[in-house]
DNA sequence: CTCTGCATAGACAACGTTGTCAACGACGGG
DNA sequence: CCCGTCGTTGACAACGTTGTCTATGCAGAG
């Protein structure tokens, strides 16, 4: 600390570029003194004076290290990129934010770039290519792929040159590590909770058969039903668009299938939106949740979950873990592990409200 | 290009680090001849052929220019930094976005900080100086600070040292430019449109009184009567949490406390999620939206507005728009344009849905 | 009183650019 | 045939670090 003088006066006399010289002069000492000191090498020995003498000098003038040409010299900069469609398309912020609070731990800087990625080929092709190489030009030392929703990608060949770790997608060419969310173990649990509250004649709202959110949320309903010795009726699942309007449809077609005593008393949605629809087709039959039909959703989009009466019981999709684990994957391959396609699964947590 | 090895090809190879002097060996031309032509500057007089034969090197060793060294040799550098409690509470997102996106065309980097400044002071106070430290250390050329809800902030000492624009928040100290929602001419419009409607009798479920947000709606919605010969009967506004609980009781409240001729036959609700609560209020007492009561929101949060049935009218918060007016207004401080602390207004557009 | 080792200094070469300059060969016009 | 211009070159000094190496002053141990 300067004695009297307050930092920001120093930091408001200061003209641009304080550098290490000035700090040494200041402090009275050479230059190869402060850089030991300031990036504390081991193999330096510096009596405890100089060091407070140099760390004081730093206070005083406001020294801030530049970050690039420390990044020139050193061969090394401190910097992830991620390239994601979440930045268009914010469904998955949470992505961003556990991947950036991780980041931060760590001591790195996250650099965000855009991608229009929406559907594989498209007319933005261009944009995520571009990104991707501005972020190399950063010399970033690694990068983050994320996408909205659970799918496979294509990653731009760029991507190849520096370690990269996809995040809620996967590589549709097997060679990249991902992390993904265990939606198989989320659909498991999903229907566990409705055979613990004692329903087993349960209907399926299901998404597009294809994706991989569907085929896993199914398979694992399956491993429930078949853990209480029950099948899942073919019949009972109905597909439908991923919207509140699909999921009305698709809940009224099973709610008037059947007769009173067929039909299912619980419902998987398997995601928000639907069940929101569904809420709808139930209510609108005079029907009552939980009491007549409980319903179960995925994905915890909390604007709808924890708003709709009653507050809906869902899955949860590890955006913020998964980003963390991203960039923890990450640090692990920069600091020298061998890259393989492993494919990390996150849990997807229950959350009880109050439709169940 | 290169004529028949795939650029793909000529990336595996490549090995760390091409030059600007490979580039200039490969063509068979000087460094200078390189530099000119990459950074296209004026006064140079090259020829078409040596152009060509320069930007083919380029491609097939697959060059890339080292932003680092190029900020540290030219003493500029292509980023601006954003710090922002958005990342933290994504409510906001589409700030970011518009930044991100107005950044992009403007070819420069948007490094994106997190900060906790949730409430002004608080135990992570730490993390938005630090944050902030780090982007100057990266030699940001400006900065972008952004608020989740429109309120006054009191910027770090040290984001005075480079140009900084406020977003969606505006300086306590009065020395900053920036950019807010115009919420006086959001209330009004809001009210215009009950006016239209025809509805005269209009309650008000009104935020915390002492907010901006609250303010200049209220404000608004005063002048918007002002302009049909009315006044806004205090009575008929009442103050509520800003959550869909809030607006429920706030509604009960105003819907309760009038005979049927007297009670008001719309409500501005001045955020969406107590519109939320409104409309449950409303349907309660079996009234019908619009037909009974009319109901007006703000913030046009999408997955309420656009998902409430009947679909909600409301007014929306221009955060794109305001992000990519942050870019644009730094872009001409760096430029050298005067620094004051003005404060530019972006209108809150309409959006007619179902509700009034 | 010399030897050893510690704390520091000073020099210098990288790192990959930008930017400025002097200079050169070739070519066309007068 | 000389001169000016055009297209280009090569040299060099920045930019602010890191990293490595040799030198040096000084204290304490032998």
């Amino acid at each position: 600390m300067a004695k009297s003088t307050t930092p920001t006066k120093a930091a408001a006399v200061r003209q641009r570029g304080v550098t290490m010289s000035d700090v040494a002069k200041y402090a009275g000492v050479s230059r190869t003194a402060v850089s030991f000191v300031l990036s504390n090498r081991e193999n330096a020995s510096i009596s405890e004076e100089t060091r407070t003498r140099i760390n004081d000098a730093v206070q005083a003038l406001g020294y801030r290290p530049n970050a690039g040409a420390r990044a020139l010299a050193s061969q090394r900069s401190d910097w992830y990129g991620i390239v994601t469609e979440i930045v268009t398309a914010p469904f998955a912020v949470d992505i961003i934010k556990g991947a950036q609070d991780q980041a931060w731990l760590d001591r790195r800087f996250l650099l965000i770039a855009p991608s229009d990625q929406a559907d594989a080929v498209g007319p933005n092709q261009g944009l995520e290519d571009a990104a991707i190489e501005k972020l190399l030009e950063q010399r970033v030392e690694g990068l983050l792929y994320a996408a909205t929703y659970h799918r496979a990608v294509h990653v731009p060949e760029s991507a190849h040159e520096v370690p990269t770790v996809l995040i809620n997608c996967f590589d549709a060419d097997g060679k990249l590590p991902s992390i993904v969310p265990d939606e198989r173990a989320g659909g498991r649990i999903a229907v566990e909770r409705l055979l613990q509250a004692g329903h087993s004649r349960i209907g399926v709202i299901n998404l597009d058969p294809h994706i991989p959110a569907a085929v896993g949320r199914l398979k694992g309903a399956r491993e429930a039903l078949a853990g209480a010795g029950l099948e899942l009726d073919p019949e009972l699942v109905v597909s439908g668009h991923a919207t509140a309007d699909g999921g009305y449809e698709a809940a009224c077609e099973i709610l008037d299938r059947y007769p009173k005593q067929d039909r299912p008393t619980a419902l998987f949605c398997l995601n928000d939106r639907m069940a929101m629809g569904a809420y709808d087709a139930i209510k609108e039959r005079g029907l009552t949740i939980p009491g007549d039909i409980a319903v179960i959703g995925f994905d915890n989009q909390e604007l709808i979950a924890a708003y709709l009466r009653p507050k809906l019981t869902t899955v949860a999709l590890p955006f913020e873990k998964m980003g963390a684990l991203g960039v923890q994957t990450l640090a692990a391959l920069t600091a020298g592990q061998p890259i393989t396609a492993d494919q990390q699964l996150v849990d997807c947590p229950l959350l009880e409200r109050s439709s169940v």
